[in-house]
DNA sequence: CTTGACTCTACCCTTACGTCATAGCCTATA
DNA sequence: TATAGGCTATGACGTAAGGGTAGAGTCAAG
């Protein structure tokens, strides 16, 4: 039984590093039985087991100061130690426990949107005219509105995903045939071109605002934007008011 | 809905600390919508929402590096990472699990020398020449030798320590009976106390060294020690020799 | 105009090490 | 004996996620 080692040696029985030999000696849980004369360190057999002790407690994620207490006071009470440590240990078991399902929830919701593209965000919208559109959106409201936006909507299961884009759409028939047009005609597709950005801008705040909000919002946009001035041959602004009022009886409508 | 915070506003409505929002502002994970002229951080809604995504993330342990990617690139695979994480979760749950009943076996083996005091580590030997022994051998082996040995002792469970104590009695009687002396005379009585040394020698290395070993150390120290000479009239050495002898019978007669 | 609350930056501290740089030591071989 | 290669020591710095504090500037109310 060899009973002199050096620091490498040392490391390599018990499995540490060396310079983790070096902190313990220099915090004082574990010092050298001597040094030799050129200042290098000594460990004898005692070394050996207290350093196994150490790694025992170690092992058990015991901060180092603890260890040292453990080590240095025999009158430190352990089972009160194992006890507490224990306690810790369970908690965060049960933490773990809690961020696990957190993540399962997560993961469901994503696989229901599993593939959803970016073009799936906006159903209804030819996906042809989509990365027009998105661009459009980005220089206007910035690329972080947008794709924060679009995270929001990511958010949402594919299934709520779908009953909004349903609802949107048969909003959108039910305001072309209340102002006389075609559904398919130009301005309507204009009107769906619009919708693009109004779920943008409601997913990047808050998509619960209701639908009122909603065309209150659709109505600011074809006020601000005069590229679609024209529908259905009255001017933005009157065309805005018209869609307030039939979308507030729209809404009144609802059971 | 207000739309502009000051640090310590933010702070209180997400439930983190003034400083953490520096710190996110200085690694880029959620930098303030403005400065005022004066340099503060003003925060809008924007950013509040990007602050409980960060939360969300922090909660499930995501590092912050990690949320950084994950809100600043749209194409990070969220699932994938999702499904890492929650391994790795499973993996630190399955090491706490070990843990706690590492420390469970820890808690029962001390829960059996519960009450043991230090002289219930000698039993055996008269209570109130313990502590004279101890001090001694204190002297004699180092405080830290003679602590670190009873703290071995201490592992061992009521049980096991009865046992070691009772056999180690047992063979001190048929050793006495060997030599023809009476079991309760002076000279036996002074095997007793020597026998408090090689336990604390021995449990201060390895107590598994066996029973072979034992009697070897014990021959040893009478060897050593001259105080113990004379023994039904043997000079140390031969008692020692004869003790030897004597063992290894003992020893090959066991079962 | 002062007081008290708030804010800024810059710097050091924490844990349990790892990494690197620089310098000294030791020994085997040419 | 010189030198190469391996071992060792120390100090400085970095990590993650902030905490603490100092010194200085800002803001609103009385």
């Amino acid at each position: 039984m060899k009973d002199n080692y050096s620091v490498k040696q040392l490391s390599r029985l018990a499995g540490v590093s060396v310079r983790t030999l070096h902190l313990y000696d220099r915090m004082g849980l574990l010092k050298p039985l001597a040094r030799t004369a050129a200042g290098y360190r000594q460990y004898g057999h005692q070394e050996l087991l207290r350093l196994q002790q150490i790694l025992f407690y170690r092992e058990l994620d015991f901060p180092l100061k603890d260890i040292l207490d453990i080590l240095e006071d025999p009158a430190f009470d352990l089972k009160e130690a194992l006890e507490g440590h224990r306690k810790a240990l369970l908690a965060r078991k049960d933490r773990i426990d809690t961020l696990v399902s957190t993540i399962d929830k997560t993961l469901v919701t994503l696989k229901n949107n599993d593939m959803l593209q970016v073009e799936d965000l906006y159903e209804g919208i030819p996906n042809e005219k989509v990365e027009a559109y998105r661009n459009e959106a980005m220089a206007k409201w910035g690329k972080d509105t947008v794709l924060s936006a679009e995270a929001t909507l990511r958010s949402f299961s594919r299934e709520e995903m779908k009953s909004l884009q349903t609802e949107l759409l048969d909003i959108n028939t039910r305001l072309s045939v209340m102002m006389g047009t075609d559904p398919t005609s130009a301005p309507v597709q204009q009107c769906i071109a619009r919708r693009f950005e109004i779920i943008l801008l409601l997913s990047g705040g808050k998509i619960e605002m209701g639908k009122l909000e909603y065309f209150r919002k659709l109505g600011e946009l074809y006020v601000q934007d005069n590229r679609y001035t024209p529908v259905n041959g009255m001017p933005s602004m009157e065309l805005a008011l018209f869609m307030k009022a039939a979308m507030d009886y729209y809404i009144a409508q609802q059971p």
